[in-house]
DNA sequence: CCGGCGCATTGAAACGTTATGAGAGATTGG
DNA sequence: CCAATCTCTCATAACGTTTCAATGCGCCGG
């Protein structure tokens, strides 16, 4: 290419990336000829030449999953203001999380964006995080020594447990979502800490964390008999859904009857008539501030030790959720 | 790292590669060191020289759609099985897409999955056609000499005119989603040429494609004294979604009063109550099938001219249409 | 008029891999 | 026992950039 504008090769590195400088009627010759040629640098051998790639791995359980779809986003956004590509693994599986790390390592991605399951094993992780910069992002780690994105869950669930017991409920019963989950303990904690108090009755179902299972189990308690609670709490939006489902279907009105709060926000929360009143996770930001502190670490902040960031999060009151009958 | 096992690097190329028979005992100092180290293969260095990245780059309008997320998906399980990766890359705005087109194109990718508008001038596709594979999936183009994958748009709404005729229907509202679209104007050309004969009535409004402008269309209109149709098909899933809290806001009950039809199967669909009837688009086919044909170019596959697949798509027939009231 | 200086450009080395011709032993057939 | 063959390994040239020392050239001051 350097011979059709009739210069070095050298010159029209220089010409594309400023670190000398050319004369502008040079310039001129070499971006005609490149237009004229169709011509793109070789990706490859930029980055085998200066050992960035200019591209971050993303790893997420599905990408097909909203909530992750909104996470892509935002890591790319941040990506994309410092000119960096995003390639998006997902795993399909927790024990293809670690394949798809190794993987995107070798493609040799300048750092690595972690959103998967907590579940996956800290020493595959901390063996990755030896090699490339890595942080997470909505998974969270107490022992690994790696950045982290996280949102505030305790703080979720104490935002719906004082709007609960503002409207007046003091009887409530909680799905909990996938047990195990380190991210619905600390909901349900927070939960408990600012609901519990002397002549409050909280009990939790454990186990469901998708609609039709949850309106199964719901609608089986509702079988026995009149329930006792006046609220119910699902650590996510899909149990929430299919609470609502149960109790129309048991002639139970939700909010006059029984309140029902979610957590997540996804899409369809504000579409289900009535509206659900439920927990905003800021996926979109914990993508986007964990790409932020990738990149901060890949343009070399080994300075500052372990970042642990937690977001704010809010409660979206919609219609779901009323006094309690008296 | 070679010089670690006591070898060559041409050796470890061997080994990595099977190019070459190695023996045993060499594949086995050589693999012991590359663990040992933590080795792993440089990517760039490789595609520098073989010329190939093993990367393909998928544009999407936004991957927080879900439906682009299920394209997404797709594509990448197709590419998995060929041991490539995928880049997405987000556009934001139809403007965007050329450039994000071109940025792949210079990370090297081996061929490019466009799944973005239709409304991207033909011309910068074809001139970046020109210089490395690429199909479209979900879009199509007349001109374009371009592979295809789309769903068969027509198909969908001669289905949906099949199940309402079916069911005794005979005056319909339409409600259109973006207009101009080429996906709504297909869908709309299979509804009338199966549905419309004598004593039918088919009326369109246009122009409402999400949830909120439909629901308020819609209302205005009810507002105006009993409807003249016994059914609503709306030409996505997020304005079935408004046509029906509009209708039960206005005291009809969906189906016993007005059927309402959405199309696209978004996850949504089935959780609303009634559970929307809708036609489902296979999304995650889409992506799985434009990345397989991408691949077959990219390994070489020039002999067969333009192939365009169009892809059956069903209605799923759920609780949200029954036949008119007489 | 000449030495020195600054500017624009060039040439060559290096990045880590793959492909390939050639070499070193071991094995076989005559 | 030697030549031919086979098996494995090695050394080296590319791939397309960036980097940097070196070069050429015009211009200034002395």
């Amino acid at each position: 290419m350097a011979e059709a504008a009739g210069v070095s090769i050298g010159t029209v590195s220089n010409v594309l990336n400023g670190n000398r400088p050319v004369r502008p009627e040079t310039v001129a010759a070499v971006e005609k000829a490149m237009s004229r040629l169709g011509y793109v640098p070789n990706h490859a051998a930029t980055t085998l030449r200066k050992g960035r790639s200019q591209i971050i791995g993303l790893v997420v359980p599905d990408i097909a999953n909203p909530y992750f779809g909104e996470v892509a986003k935002g890591a790319q956004e941040a990506a994309e203001l410092h000119s960096l590509s995003v390639i998006v693994a997902s795993a399909g599986t927790t024990a293809n999380d670690a394949r798809q790390l190794l993987l995107l390592r070798s493609r040799g991605v300048d750092g690595l964006l972690y959103a998967g399951s907590e579940a996956l094993g800290e020493n595959s992780l901390a063996e990755i995080a030896r090699h490339v910069p890595m942080v997470l992002s909505g998974a969270d780690s107490e022992n690994l020594k790696v950045d982290t994105v996280v949102a505030h869950d305790q703080q979720g669930g104490a935002k719906v447990a004082a709007h609960l017991a503002g409207l007046g409920h003091r009887n409530v019963l909680v799905l909990e979502g996938k047990v195990g989950s380190w991210t619905s303990a600390r909901r349900l904690h927070g939960f408990h800490q600012a609901f519990d108090k002397a002549g409050t009755r909280v009990e939790t179902m454990r186990g469901y964390f998708l609609v039709e299972a949850a309106r199964e189990a719901l609608a089986a308690d509702l079988a026995k008999g009149k329930p006792w609670y006046t609220a119910v709490f699902a650590t996510n939006d899909l149990m929430a859904v299919g609470a609502i489902q149960a109790l129309s279907a048991a002639g139970y009105r939700v909010p006059e009857d029984i309140s029902v709060v979610g957590y997540d926000d996804v899409l369809i929360a504000s579409m289900l008539r009535p509206a659900l009143t439920t927990v905003v996770q800021p996926a979109r930001q914990l993508g986007k501030l964990g790409a932020e502190r990738l990149i901060a670490r890949i343009k070399g902040d080994r300075a500052s030790g372990r970042v642990r960031l937690v977001l704010d999060v809010d409660l979206a009151v919609r219609a779901s959720t009323a006094p309690p009958r008296r």
